[in-house]
DNA sequence: GTGTCGTCGATTGTTGACAATCGATCACCA
DNA sequence: TGGTGATCGATTGTCAACAATCGACGACAC
């Protein structure tokens, strides 16, 4: 009697808070706009209660932010946090490589070329907002086949940036950045035997993430914004 | 016009998740147990409004769960968890010696120093319950130290079960683990040039830590708990 | 002009009542 | 005896109204 997944809960909370990261992360609602209670309760046909519930665990995520009596606003992109991310993310990648490299079998070969080929599949469609998808869950494979949960945990967490800054950088170009032989040379050593070779393509492969990316910021003018 | 900390918001939700998080993390609140909306709201003298935006604050910081329409449970402490803890907290130490290591400067000394002093005196005092929180603030100096908000959000969250493990370990055995000079090899290390040596003493320090919290976790009876 | 104070609309915070769901219990029946 | 379904208390989920607070605007005094 195996086989199952548990049938979901639907509580809206639940639904709006999917639904609301998504529509976030995606990049539908800017980076920096605030989010007005009633107006948002009203799209989606629900009281401010569950809605509330719904914020609030989005800013546990950190991908909101709340002044008390005043506003709830979509975080900002920063130049700082583009460092940050990729410099931890360096360390956890290599930390999970780490963590996997002995009991590599063939579920997370097999899983991993799946990913690859989904990857570079939507590269060739031309469908750059499923591309940052792919890539992430490229990437995603690595930590979950760890089994290691406190890890998955921080890296749902920086997937969530990453794809904000991905999507925000789509919007503003146009094109994404990945070319189609990015990963071909990070998932020949992630499959093969060198740890140490691995450990040197995460590196320069965060840096050229990071490069790029933060070219991106500073290249766009900053926005108006509510800051100081 | 410096030196004024912001005046303190006070709604019921902050105020009311603070409380909540102190009571199990300091282990007040038995882990496995479980939580009444109507209970806790009544005990806190507010409405269950706030009291659930609290609740999912800290079922989002991961000390909570909870189960729609069933119930709401303290998380409960597993030997799987503390590996994970102490394998990534290990890795994530040495990240921020690295990070820091080349910028440490007057103020990191000092200040390493005094929560060092700190800790020494809350053992010397017998005070157990205390010397809990100044061993983590020991340790959180170096991760404030490297100004990487990310790390530092992350630190938080480890720290939050570490404090869950030691208060349980504490309550059951009435003692404390760490002697005196638990920390002072750790310590002239940090302050010290060898970041290589550093990195050997983190990882037994690691190693140790591991060992303690398991072995108080194997040693005990496994408790009724709700779970299969 | 310049600074101060009060007013007002907008937004979030809080409340108490009501609805939906779950799990245990128990009667019932094959 | 085993299992099936109904019932019920407990708990969480949801709602709509009300309260508190903030920030902007403008009148007013100097």
């Amino acid at each position: 009697m195996d086989g199952f997944s548990r049938v979901a809960k639907h509580t809206f909370r639940s639904r709006i808070a999917d639904t609301l990261r998504d529509a976030i992360l995606s990049g539908n609602i800017e980076p920096g706009s605030q989010l007005v209670e009633t107006a948002l309760a009203e799209q989606f046909g629900v009281s401010r209660g569950p809605l509330r519930e719904a914020i609030r665990q989005l800013i546990e995520e950190g991908i909101l932010e709340t002044v008390p009596y005043t506003g709830t606003y979509v975080i900002d992109i920063t130049v700082k946090d583009v460092d940050e991310i990729y410099s931890i993310r360096r360390n956890l990648e290599t930390f999970a490589f780490e963590q996997l490299w002995d009991r590599r079998g063939e579920g997370f070969r097999n899983e991993l070329l799946r990913r690859h080929e989904a990857l570079t599949a939507t590269i060739d469609a031309g469908d750059d907002k499923a591309s940052i998808l792919a890539e992430l869950s490229f990437h995603g494979a690595v930590y979950e086949a760890t089994g290691h949960s406190f890890l998955l945990r921080i890296w749902q967490s920086l997937r969530g940036r990453l794809q904000l800054y991905w999507a925000a950088h789509h919007r503003a170009h146009g094109i994404r950045g990945p070319r189609r032989d990015g990963h071909d040379a990070y998932l020949r050593l992630a499959l093969g035997d060198d740890l140490a070779a691995m450990r040197g393509e995460i590196e320069s492969h965060m840096r050229r993430g990071a490069e790029q990316t933060k070219a991106f910021l500073d290249g766009r003018e900053p926005r108006p914004g509510r800051r100081a």
